[in-house]
DNA sequence: GTGAAAGCGCTAACAC
DNA sequence: GTGTTAGCGCTTTCAC
């Protein structure tokens, strides 16, 4: 049978408080009591109950993580860092998976937050602030991530998405390219918003016609970059942005197999959120827009457990910056945001 | 404050038990009853608090998965399809790490089967199964995923290894390649034992010379590749087998990097354990032992329930089987395994 | 068809 | 320096 707090007391001859406060360090036990607890809980094999330390103590130890796709490497690698910083700060981290879908979400939000977990990350795929804002239980610590909304209610931890795809436009357009095409996420996100909001202001700065059919909006998911390429080649573009890294990796194979060469017959800036192999093998021949992948996570699991620790914590936004690696020049890296 | 099942309770006018019984669906309430209580858990906005009800009844609807490296687009691929399978059943997944470090598995398995999950999915990085073993409390329901033990102790679920290396050294073999070359994952595991042992049998029976030097190994996690071929092509090899996914993408890049044309200068088998952009791109200038990873999840998730639902359950090992689709025929794929 | 109440294993306030 | 004990929110047995 189960042993429990009262075996070892029995056994050792102390209070289960004794026992209790040994195991926790949370009052003073003179060593020979320590002792004789520790002799018990070994001799019995004692496991203290994290359910019933959970329900007693109101604290699970454990942090929520929910995640349009894990299988996207962009947010696998995320998961890495938030889990790497939690587990060195005594948490788990679960995770659920929405596959972009709203509905999933909700429930995953609900069973999560329904005394499952101490504090929630969202990368939402809502773009609803009202919907998603009635599925958290007041006071609920959570802190968006990746994606956020208009609506300043919650902690984020983002990147700044204007700047690099302002610069890119700007640079293509210098080069000589007119026709400029960008594959943005889906639309209703935050992120994909502001990137295609960049690309509309650069293009009338620089003087470029703007044209709907080049903007494109793919779903961040696997399969999608073929038909926005599609779509985009069409219409005659002699550059392209692609503003997510799993749509980018696809947009390089898809044009290797067409026959069209990057940087001699097209021009391509990409968001890179990963180290793909793909990006390896053509760093050189594109502009690359690499996020910071690791801080974001490392950012995001910060934030949280400050959440968690103090939930009357004033809301913060950090926003991080990516690094814009021109083609041109293999070994320069720069910051986009100075 | 938090509403609780008694303050519900209050409100319809009727007892605890009454609104627990409701909830679950656990015994007869008449309509009306039923009704009342509805309408108050609306207007108050109850969530019955998971710890309080996981403490009670034992249960937390919660299964562990300790994988290697969720990075690994093979593992994070499975975690997708698991937590597919298990969220369909009314489950959570819980996510950690070890990075392929036998103590970090330690700690997550400790932490875990303290009373934090109903089950465990381990794809272990240990090599000694005691060691392991002492790890589990006897009974808790435990599933091996996609590596083994010896000692069939516990259930597992894994695909088969020997057959589509075996094969592959014999049509190399039977192309004429006579320097050929391995590059395997972790020597301590049981997927790479049963890979260099198929393709060290494999040699012999094709009467090819055995050389320790044409066995590398590496650790499946990235940047391990590049030290291996490079120890493979000093020996001048003329085919190489690559026994893992990650290390076969970054093999393929390096070999690219290098000038070297596979299938004209050198001709590779891979096994490909996600879908990955590199593997499309080369698909069809080498041999590919296909992992079937969205079954290997399934199963998984499929047996830990059964574990969870009756630890009485006997051992069950369940082996899937590879495809395998040889270079020159890009449409035609085998079972390897018949 | 419904209610009363015990108790799951632990922590922490209070007592000495 | 240590013990006693209430009670966290829920499920479930026993009773009517």
């Amino acid at each position: 049978m189960k042993v429990t707090i009262s075996d070892v007391a029995k056994l050792a001859g102390v209070s289960t408080a004794t026992v209790s406060h040994t195991i926790n360090n949370t009052r003073y036990v003179s060593s020979e009591t320590k002792e004789k607890v520790y002799r018990a809980i070994a001799e019995l094999g004692y496991t203290p109950d994290a359910s019933a330390r959970s329900f007693r103590t109101g604290k699970k130890k454990i942090i929520g993580f929910i995640v349009p796709d894990i299988a996207n490497k962009f947010f696998a690698t995320m998961i890495e860092s938030v889990e790497k910083y939690l587990s060195a700060n005594g948490y788990q981290l679960i995770i659920a998976n929405t596959r972009e879908n709203m509905e999933r979400e909700e429930t995953n939000v609900r069973l999560l937050t329904a005394g499952m977990v101490d504090g929630l990350l969202v990368a939402s795929t809502m773009e609803d602030f009202q919907r998603f804002d009635a599925l958290i239980p007041t006071g609920f610590p959570v802190v968006l991530v990746d994606r956020i909304f208009d609506t300043k209610k919650f902690s984020s931890v983002c990147v700044s998405n204007f700047q690099p795809i302002y610069r890119s436009v700007c640079r293509l357009a210098a080069k000589g390219d007119r026709r400029i095409g960008i594959i943005g996420g889906l639309p209703r996100l935050s992120s994909t918003k502001e990137r295609i909001s960049a690309y509309r202001q650069a293009m009338a700065d620089c003087a470029l016609p703007e044209e709907e059919g080049l903007i494109q909006y793919g779903d961040s998911m696997e399969k999608s970059a073929q038909g926005c390429l599609d779509r985009l080649l069409e219409r005659g573009c002699d550059a392209i942005i692609v503003c997510q890294g799993l749509m980018a990796s696809e947009t390089i194979i898809y044009l290797h197999q067409k026959g069209i060469q990057l940087s001699r017959d097209i021009d391509l800036v990409s968001f890179v959120d990963y180290d793909s192999e793909v990006y390896t093998l053509y760093a050189d021949q594109m502009d690359s827009i690499i996020q910071p992948v690791e801080e974001l996570g490392q950012a995001a699991g910060e934030q949280i457990l400050k959440r968690v620790e103090d939930p009357e914590a004033p809301i913060f936004e950090k926003v991080l910056t990516s690094a814009y690696k021109p083609y041109s020049q293999p070994g320069s890296w720069s910051h986009s945001d100075r």
